[in-house]
DNA sequence: TTGTACGCGTTATCAG
DNA sequence: CTGATAACGCGTACAA
């Protein structure tokens, strides 16, 4: 068993309560008495119980850290981030990766919240409804993707998805594009929803058509980008440019064409968001939107820390995002 | 304030032990009063205090999970596979990443058993002194690497690095390459150490030589096997083929190589252990051993659940790896 | 079937 | 300067 302050306490003769205000520096004690708490301590190889500590003094050095996919790039940074910066704080992570599942996220929040978290980062999934059961006020910060049809306030930080997609569609068309695909996600995700409305409003200022066939529903995994190419090779109806809405996707995307011997961007473009890698093998970075994950991830903790010195104070932030020239798409004017 | 046991009670009009057994299912209720708790439990939204509950039944449900890097693909890999299991267990993860650092891991692993960790899964560090510092005997699974200089008995899951990496240079040698260099990690790393000496005692078989000129020592960083490749590059140094200890440094080199428009496997080859990438934009891997990470995963899961269950049980396993014969090296015989 | 009393490890208040 | 005592939220042996 571990020693307890009890067990400190006996082995020195005194009380308990002199035993913590010399492990915890606060009151006074004499100072031979404070030597030999320390070396028992030291002797018993003492550690704090800070569950007890934090039941007591009604506190939590925890956050919670929801994320739908930590095998995504995007997603590994931000975590990566967030572990940082609150690690100077002196909280730690609970993770959580709830593969892109609803209902796994739901059950992730329930238990963070038993766990008694200072509070919770959620980059949340598809028609989450995590805030909408909630009662009481809970620490919340969304980041990358809203909640799903809700009338409660809440912190949010992300970029400025519209625009951002009706600006990369157009640097495609001004390449000289006509044929463009999308490959957009789930439709109740407002980060998806914004890009494809960017996509075809873009579309539309540009007087070019619009139809829904150049959607396509892809669900946030490798896989279904690799599918959706490669049934659109297979029925020799590939466009001259896929637009991805996440790396993942793209990745998949780019691997059937690859697969196929469809070459980059010589017989067709492809663009995405965050197709920044910065560990790819051949430092091939892929055309589009990059967001600015460590900017995100900052926001994102001082929201989370703002929050618990005055609860209920909700902010909204949409940070800059930058254009990343990769190599996957070419000027077809020249 | 969150609702606890005593409020219901008070609200119900009953002691707070007959609301935790409603609550826990456990000692017999009336049918009558069991329903008006839960109502009240439902009204007030309760959710129970797991620190407090814990700390009262001296359990935990928590597992501490020490990577030295996230971003790495195998690390990532192994902590979201780690996560399911543990999921389905009913236990969570405290997510801890070091960043290569030996103090930041001490310091990370002094505070996990200040939260009263369940037991923890350390991919530990260069010259990591965790494990030696210990007392008492902590329930903690070494991941890919071993603690260094202990003479303590530990479990360990990992794969025979030694053979491994004689095999893939063997293969290299096969394969017609006579002149090869190594990149290694700090050679304190019982992984890094095994994967040289498979190198050099290959060479040695073979009947070649291994001057010490042919090995580079590198960090584990992306930037580190960007720079040392790079270098060889300016001095007109380069070998035929290049064997970096992992997968980061592989890509920082395949990225140099790239850089200077030096064509893998062409011009020279690369392998490297954990280079094949699921997500990798083209579908390229690195030829060279790969981990079964799902299986180190479980079994440094079942690990940790067995040693709470018998504690001071160390186990050892080497799985089986595999040889990926990805797109990075030629036949040069043909 | 229900309530009382106690303790998990800590901190804080109040006496002395 | 030091030591009881209470309390954080919960579970359980014991009593009724």
């Amino acid at each position: 068993m571990r020693a307890t302050l009890k067990d400190i306490a006996e082995e020195v003769g005194l009380s308990v309560s002199s035993v913590s205000r010399v492990l915890n520096n606060t009151g006074r004690i004499s100072t031979e008495k404070r030597k030999a708490v320390m070396d028992a301590a030291k002797r018993l190889s003492y550690t704090p119980n800070v569950n007890a500590r934090e039941l007591k003094k009604q506190t939590s050095s925890t956050i919670g850290v929801i994320i739908p996919d930590v095998t995504n790039t995007f997603f590994v940074r931000l975590l990566k981030c967030i572990d940082h910066r609150l690690w100077e704080e002196g909280y730690n992570i609970i993770f959580c990766d709830t593969d892109e599942s609803v209902e796994r996220e739901m059950e992730y929040y329930q238990l963070l919240k038993e766990k008694n978290v200072a509070g919770i980062i959620v980059s949340p999934a598809s028609r989450s409804m995590i805030y909408e059961s909630e009662t009481q006020n809970i620490n919340c910060v969304f980041v990358d993707n809203e909640p799903y049809m809700t009338e409660k306030p809440y912190s949010f930080v992300s970029i400025n998805n519209l625009q951002a997609s009706m600006e990369l569609t157009q640097r495609v068309i001004d390449a000289g594009y006509r044929d463009i695909i999308m490959i957009t996600g789930d439709l109740d995700e407002t980060s998806s929803n914004q890009r494809l409305t960017g996509f075809q409003n873009c579309l539309r200022d540009n007087h070019m058509e619009c139809s829904q066939d150049k959607i396509y529903f892809g669900d946030c995994h490798y896989k279904s980008g690799f599918e959706i190419v490669e049934r659109l090779i297979e029925n020799h109806n590939l466009p001259e440019c896929i637009y991805a809405h996440n790396n993942v996707e793209a990745f998949g995307a780019y691997a059937a064409l690859r697969k196929h011997g469809v070459r980059v961007p010589e017989d067709v473009g492809l663009v995405c968001f965050d197709g920044e890698d910065p560990m790819s093998p051949q430092g091939l970075s892929i055309t589009g939107i990059v967001q600015p994950v460590e900017e995100i991830a900052e926001a994102a903790v001082d929201m989370v820390l703002n929050n618990m010195k005055t609860p209920g104070k909700y902010s909204r932030k949409l940070l800059p995002y930058q254009f990343l020239d990769g190599q996957t798409i070419r000027n077809k004017n020249e």
